[in-house]
RNA sequence: GCCCCCGUAGCUCAGCUGGAUAGAGCAUUCGCCUCCUAAGCGAAGGGUCGCAGGUUCGAAUCCUGCCGGGGGCGCCA
């Protein structure tokens, strides 16, 4: 069943097409005036060079809305105002009623879709920035998988490059034992910083580190073992994060930098091939289409570096190469922070010169800003460091307790922890999922952990207070029903965004503006609160009473499917 | 110098391909618990949509130029 602005679109079209001789958008959407609102007349009018209120009003004598509509009105200067009938809006809602997927058919054609996010670095603390592309990356993962799409997870973690040289002569001054120790309880900042302490101070640590590298590079067995072993610790450390964080991430998803490497020759032979690769103060560069340096000329994504190494552009290649063709995906999604949008965007262009990525096939540059600190600032701790996201998330949850052993004192022990949990967890995510992820946002655990407002705290609330609806009355939700009545304004406005559900799922699916989801649920919350101050439902009676919990019902699975969809679980008691 | 992002109520943010009197939450003020969780609901006040032009029936939205903030601009990733 399609959505209501869909179903309205596809009854409004041939009316639109027949008054204007050509396939035309009617451009209907929600109103403040009446249910919907076609605005597509006044754009054919101006094409036209007619009288909008003429040209609305020949649609609407064509139109054939059939049973859909009960009013349907010209206003203005030329809107045509469309008030849906309460029998099309009580149909529409029983049909969803047994529907898992609450309306929403899966996509038409499913696509291959690599998310490339999370992208942490091996023996580095994972920190905000980490998590901003891991919440987004792993909502884009829940909700394209949901309509059908097949989903690789790429979790492009940084292990590989110049650094490695260092940490594996630290890692043998250490001692492999009490190295992994440090590394598997999370403390990979101070093992990096240690290293990097050396190789600024000691100049023969420095030299071991750079013949270190060389035989890394040149697959130096015992020095691939030490290398695998910093690789695999922080592996098990960041695995441990995620679960914490509740991302469907695994150990199979780690596909790293080092991955590419056997990949590079082939990359740079192939660009030669095609003519795209010029030399320039000794390195091998491309210079794609549509980029200049500050001096005008050209920008270069430099694919080998002057002494014959390569960097992380060659490894973008590779691994957009292999993507598009080995995985044969047609959509890749590349959920990294705003700074990286020209490297990214220079990646683009040289694999479509290459002609690796063609149409349909498409890259995104999900980009998203920085979590700030209450000054406005980067979020730094005390002592001016990135805070540790594990620390953040404790925290998070820490306070979370605290609020719900207030606010519920008759939830104890494991329960209460476990609240806490989903609580604490959903509010972080959600505080980063809630506003445009283009934007800076400013990080506040007394703002994301309100019970008021757009939170994930509120609408978790508002799925338990349905919840116990059906648990203190005894009854389970109706399986099925004939159809729903809309008979109130609270109750038709609750129905009517219900059946928005669809619309916003499909637009999110193309944007990825997850913001736009969280705003709908809060929407469908606050407009489920003032239904359900108004509509009894337990003292309802006969067919309204059955509506009505319907109502209830097809509420709380839309909470908590779209929550889910974000990540974010929605308890049933709290 | 060039390029990208951002600028909306005191604060934090929405505002979907230009559409009707710019919406929420917090904070402030007022009202509502013998009634399905008051962790809630209702109401009020609060706006030169950074500034100035332009496009048009119509601009927070599109174009141009400024102002302010952030980021990027060749061998780190």
């Amino acid at each position: 069943m399609p959505n209501l602005t869909q179903l309205l679109t596809e009854r409004l079209a041939p009316a639109f097409a027949a008054v204007a001789g050509e396939p035309t958008d009617p451009a209907v959407r929600r109103s403040q005036r009446a249910d919907f609102q076609a605005d597509g007349a006044l754009a054919l009018a101006k094409r036209l060079g007619r009288n909008p209120r003429e040209i609305a009003s020949e649609i609407v004598e064509r139109a054939d809305l059939g049973d859909l509509a009960s009013a349907v009105e010209i206003a203005g200067p030329g809107f045509i105002n469309v008030t849906v009938a309460d029998d099309a809006l009580g149909s529409l809602l029983a049909s969803i009623v047994g529907d898992e997927r609450l309306g929403v058919p899966p996509a038409v054609s499913p696509e291959t879709v690599v998310v490339d996010y999370s992208a942490p670095n091996v023996a580095k603390e994972m920190h905000v920035g980490n998590m901003r592309s891991t919440v987004i990356g792993d909502a884009a993962v829940r909700l394209l998988e949901w309509l059908g799409h097949q989903i690789i997870r790429a979790n492009h973690i940084g292990d590989w490059g110049t650094p490695f040289g260092m940490l594996i002569e630290h890692l043998v001054d250490v001692g492999e034992t009490e190295a992994a120790h440090e590394l598997s309880v999370g403390d990979l900042d101070a093992f990096y910083k240690a290293a990097r302490r050396k190789f600024d101070a000691d100049d023969a640590f420095k030299e071991r580190s750079r013949r270190r590298v060389v035989a890394l590079q040149s697959g130096d067995e015992e020095t691939r073992r030490l290398w695998r072993l910093l690789v695999e610790q922080s592996e098990a450390y960041f695995m441990a994060v995620y679960e914490r964080l509740d991302v469907r991430l695994t150990e199979a998803d780690f596909v790293g930098e080092s991955f590419y490497n056997d990949l590079l020759d082939s990359v740079v032979d192939e660009l030669t091939e095609l003519g795209l690769l010029r030399e320039s103060d000794g390195a091998l560069c491309v210079f794609p289409e549509g980029f200049t340096n500050r001096e005008g000329k050209p920008l270069p994504l430099i694919v080998r570096k002057s002494d014959g190494g390569y960097g992380y552009a060659t490894t973008d290649l590779a691994a957009i190469r292999y993507r598009l063709g080995k995985l044969a995906a047609t959509r890749l999604l590349y959920v990294v922070g705003a700074p990286q949008n020209q490297h990214l965007e220079m990646v683009f262009q040289t694999a479509r010169e290459a002609g690796w990525l063609r149409e349909p096939a498409r890259a995104e540059h999900v980009s998203f800003g920085s979590v700030l600190g209450a000054d406005g600032k980067m979020l730094r701790t005390r002592a001016g460091e990135s805070v540790k996201l594990i620390d953040l998330l404790d925290e998070a949850v820490e306070r979370a307790e605290a609020v719900v052993a207030e606010k519920n004192p008759s939830l104890e022990g494991a329960d209460r922890a476990e609240v806490a949990r989903i609580v604490g967890i959903g509010a972080v995510k959600y505080a980063d999922l809630s506003t445009d992820r283009r934007r800076d946002y400013v990080f506040d655990y007394d703002r994301m952990l309100s019970f008021d407002g757009n939170t994930a705290p509120y609408l978790q609330y508002a799925h338990t207070r349905i919840r116990s609806i059906f648990r203190r009355a005894g009854i389970e939700a109706p399986a099925e029903v004939d159809t729903v009545v809309v008979a109130e304004p609270a109750e038709r406005a609750l129905a009517l965004e219900l059946l928005g559900f669809g619309g916003v799922i499909g637009d999110v699916a193309e944007t990825l503006e997850f913001h736009r989801l969280a705003g709908y649920l809060y929407d469908l919350a606050t407009t489920f609160t003032t239904f359900y101050e108004q509509c009894p439902v337990l003292k309802a009676t006969g067919d309204v009473r059955t509506s009505r919990l319907a109502l209830c019902d097809l509420t709380a699975r839309t909470l908590k499917l779209g929550l889910g969809l974000l990540g974010i679980v929605a308890p049933d008691r709290m």
